[in-house]
DNA sequence: CGCTCTATTGATAAACCTCAAATACAGTGG
DNA sequence: CCACTGTATTTGAGGTTTATCAATAGAGCG
C-alpha cells in the first residue's frame, strides 16, 4: 500500500494531471502497467513498434537518438512526473528514439487503446499533453538554434545549466546534479566530443565555477556560468 | 465567391481537418480573419505576444528563430494547408519564432478564444493538432541529430531533398524547387554559411546533380543526391 | 545603364575533432 | 584493507573541417 501511495503522490504532483480530480488518479493509475527498471536498461528502443507511452514515477530516463556511424544525440532527460512516447498513441509508427534508464526507475505504461480511452474520459489529459508537446517543440527549436549559432563551450554551459535547473539539489559547496552525468553524456547532449567537454570542464574548474568528479558535477558558481552561457 | 471556393478547397485538402464534416469547414473558415501578405512581410515576430494561430491558404511561410549575434536558423517552411503558431492557443507566451512570407501568401488567423471554442466544438481538430505537433517533434529531433552527427555537405543534401519532397514540381530537366531559395536560406536551414553552401552547390553542379541559378535550384539527379545524403 | 542584391572563389584562420597515451577513480573480490 | 580491473578522465599533438574575410562577377530591376 505504501508503494501505491507513493505512486499516487507522483501522479498528483505532475502537471500532466492538472484539471483532473485527484480521486480519479487511482483509476488512471490502475489501468496502466507498473514496471521497475535497473540502470542502463532500455525501456524502449528506436525502431521497435511503438506500443505504449510511459509516465515516469521514480528515477529518470535518457532519450537518445542514434546515428549510423555510432554517434548519438541525447535529446532530453525525462524526470519523474513526466510522460514520454506520446507518439505511440497517435501514430502507427515505430519509436523514433531510445529511452535508457539512468539510475533506477519506476514507470507506468499504457497501451494505445487504454490511453485513447483515458484521453476521452479525462479531457484535460489530452489538452495537457498537447501543451507539453508544444513545450517540447519550443525546447527543441531553442536547442536547434543554439547548435547552429553557438560554439561548443557556450552550448556546454547552457546544457549544464538546463540540467541543473531541472535536476539538482543544493549542497554546502554549490548545486549538485542529481544523477550520474559523464563527459560523454554532456558531449552527446551538446553535439561535441567527450574530449572537448573534458577540456571545458577542466577550464571551468580552474576558474572555480564548478567542481567535478567521475560522472558527477557540482556547480559552485552558477552566476558566472549563466553569464558565460549568455555572452559566450 | 470564387475566392471563398478556393479557400474552402485548401481547407478540405488539408489533413488538419480530417474527421470533420466538409460542410462544417465554411463555419470554421468564417470565424477566422483572412489576410493577404506580400513577400518578405512578417506575419508575426519572435517576442510579440502570441495572439493568433494561422492556417496557410496559399503561398508559404518561413519560420525562423533569431540569435543575438545576428545569426538565424530556419526551423521550417510552412506550405499551404498547414497550421502554425499553435502555441498561441495554449500558453500565455510570446511567439518563440518569427514567420516570414515567402513569395505572396494568404492566411487565416484565429485568436485564442475562437480556436479553443473550435477545438471543443470540433473534437478531431484538437486530436489532429496533437498529431501534427508530434510530427514536428519527430522532424526536429531528426534534424537535431543530423546537425550533431553529420558534416555540412551531407546536411545540405538532406535539406535540399527535404525541401524538394515538400515543395517542388517536375520540369523537363529535373525537379525544381517551388520558391526562391537563396544560398543564405539553405545555410540558415542547415546551420552553416552561405559560402560553404555556394561551394557545395558548385561542386554538385559540376557533378551534374543539380542546376542552380539566382535563388533557384533544379535537382537534375535526385537519386545521386539521395545516395549522398545517406552515405555522406 | 547603373544600382543593388546574390553568388563565386581564393586565401587564411579558427574551432574542433581525432588519436594516443597516461592517469585517476569506483567497485569488486580476496 | 588492499590489490585488481574496467571505466572515466585528462592532456598533448596534429589534422580536418569549416568559418571568415576580401574581392570579383553576375543577375535582375527600375
Amino acid at each position: 500500500m505504501n508503494e501505491n501511495l507513493y505512486s499516487l503522490d507522483a501522479y498528483s504532483r505532475s502537471d500532466l494531471f492538472v484539471g483532473i480530480a485527484p480521486e480519479k488518479l487511482g483509476d488512471i493509475f490502475c489501468r496502466g502497467h507498473r514496471c521497475l527498471l535497473g540502470s542502463g536498461e532500455s525501456l524502449f528502443h528506436e525502431g521497435d513498434p511503438a506500443l505504449k507511452c510511459y509516465f515516469v514515477l521514480k528515477g529518470r530516463l535518457k532519450l537518445v537518438k542514434l546515428h549510423e556511424q555510432g554517434k548519438e544525440a541525447i535529446l532530453r532527460y525525462i524526470d519523474s512526473g513526466e510522460l514520454t512516447a506520446a507518439v505511440s498513441v497517435f501514430q502507427e509508427k515505430d519509436y523514433p528514439v531510445t529511452a535508457i534508464v539512468v539510475g533506477d526507475a519506476e514507470v507506468v505504461g499504457w497501451d494505445k487503446d487504454t490511453m485513447l480511452k483515458l484521453m476521452l474520459e479525462y479531457a484535460p489529459l489530452a489538452v495537457n499533453m498537447l501543451g507539453f508537446a508544444l513545450d517540447r517543440i519550443d525546447e527543441l527549436q531553442t536547442r536547434y538554434l543554439e547548435l547552429c549559432a553557438e560554439q561548443v563551450e557556450q552550448r556546454v554551459a547552457r546544457a549544464l545549466l538546463r540540467i541543473m535547473r531541472k535536476s539538482s539539489h543544493k549542497i554546502s559547496t554549490g548545486v549538485q546534479i542529481d544523477f550520474r552525468l559523464s563527459r560523454k553524456d554532456l558531449a552527446d547532449y551538446t553535439g561535441t566530443t567527450l574530449y572537448t567537454v573534458s577540456r571545458t570542464l577542466s577550464l571551468w574548474e580552474k576558474k572555480g565555477w564548478i567542481k567535478s568528479g567521475r560522472e558527477q558535477i557540482v556547480v559552485t558558481n552558477p552566476h558566472a556560468l549563466v553569464k558565460f552561457a549568455e555572452i559566450g
